[in-house]
DNA sequence: CGGGGTTCGTGAACACGTGAACAAGCGGCG
DNA sequence: CGCCGCTTGTTCACGTGTTCACGAACCCCG
């Protein structure tokens, strides 16, 4: 398969961006939005670095990825940079979100207001628990998971956020898939598969305590040493 | 490669793990603890990474940073493999939690029993307002901000939640890494800064779902693209 | 209008992580 | 007791991501 040069910098022909630029984008756009609030109107990518807590020559390589936005000696355009990422990342655009299982965390989640800065409505609350079906969360009616199809049609529900034990996780993401949805964000604490063409992240709470656990106890003397009283632990 | 090499599997040694492989042994350690309920008592690598859903190839590569704790011809043994594994994450001793700012997901994470399948009691939570102070969440009474050098030392307290608005959280970070935290995980909204002894990790849900949004919104036709139905995506 | 200082954009070197391939080693069977 | 099939542990090649370094472009000032 011959590259074919698609385009490289063509206005439209996007060219493909890195996933780990991807992920740094949101938090660009953050710091983007403070300086904003602060009243600045240009930004150099050095300063740009130190408020996203990242190097500098990556900023600027992450920027180019969207286009050549910057002015040589003076920086970047804050507002201006704002509307193209903003447009990028596709917030220029609401995407409904249906949050599944309403234990703890899915009414912390529903309950958490500008979700996302906003852009992201809550459009759907959805449980498979026939006693918290048919109660108000945050103003609105929770539904059974059964009627996903239906409310997913409804809402046109693009995102899914699913809150539900770990033995629930994978059937849930089977069902919001089934119902068309393309993005899914999964809290459970398990490994779930989807079709290729769906987006799927994951934030593991139990995972990132078991990674701070790894360094902590790397720092205090490695494994299986014995019982030191955690005294002293200088440094 | 001379196994002669400095002590590679002495208990002090230890060898250096890649930072995606450390990421990765929470979710062999979870399948693991599947198998054995399922009544396994060996385990292939290919069962293992159908389980964590990763490449069979990295399983190896990642277990074998551990040891060669592995059977030719057999696979691992479950119950081993999972003391072994369990000893390298520092999982076979408590790591105290306190959890600062109580708001709705602060209130979850407080609730949410079985913390990280254990291991990491919450013995404290704090918060700024006094209003919140004084009650109880989960069976802990909620203690003041200030009082965590206190709090920190009475409990060895090892691993910091940073659950507060973004405007607190670096102040929170500051006060934690001053009271003797060493690993803190951000649920805040913001970027924070720590010294370099200390762990730190962030769970970020905005950005969660910007990036979510982002590859949802390439899929539906591109930026700014105006209404372009955009066929034939071969790439 | 030209020089100097500043900052972007990018090419190239480097580090890190991934995946395929294969030899080494183990258990089982005849 | 020796062969055969299976699975690990490791090597190697590749791709992705990061960082440095530097030319190019721009603004300001004299």
């Amino acid at each position: 398969m011959p590259p074919a040069a698609p385009s490289p910098s063509a206005g439209r022909g996007r060219r493909k961006i890195p996933e780990a630029t991807v992920a740094r984008l949101p938090l660009y756009l953050r710091s983007l939005f403070e300086s904003q609030h602060a009243g600045l109107t240009t930004i150099s990518s050095e300063r740009l670095a130190e408020l996203a807590g990242v190097n500098a020559a990556k900023v600027r390589k992450d920027l180019s990825y969207l286009g050549s936005y910057g002015t040589r000696g003076v920086g970047y355009d804050v507002e201006y940079l704002l509307f193209q990422m903003s447009r990028e990342l596709g917030l220029t655009q609401d995407w409904p979100v249906a949050i599944v299982g309403l234990g703890n965390l899915g009414q912390a989640l529903a309950n958490y207001a500008g979700f996302g800065d906003r852009g992201f409505p809550i459009v759907a609350l959805v449980d498979a628990d026939r006693r918290v079906v048919g109660t108000t969360v945050h103003g609105v009616v929770v539904r059974h998971v059964d009627e996903l199809p239906d409310i997913a049609a409804e809402h046109g529900v693009s995102i899914g956020i699913i809150a539900t034990p770990a033995g629930a996780a994978q059937d849930v993401a089977d069902r919001l898939v089934a119902a068309g949805v393309s993005s899914i964000l999964n809290f459970a604490p398990t490994v779930i598969s989807v079709p290729e063409e769906v987006s799927l992240r994951k934030v593991d709470l139990a995972v990132e305590l078991q990674i701070l656990s790894f360094y902590q106890q790397r720092r205090s003397g490695g494994p299986s040493s014995p019982a030191l009283p955690d005294v002293a632990r200088a440094d």
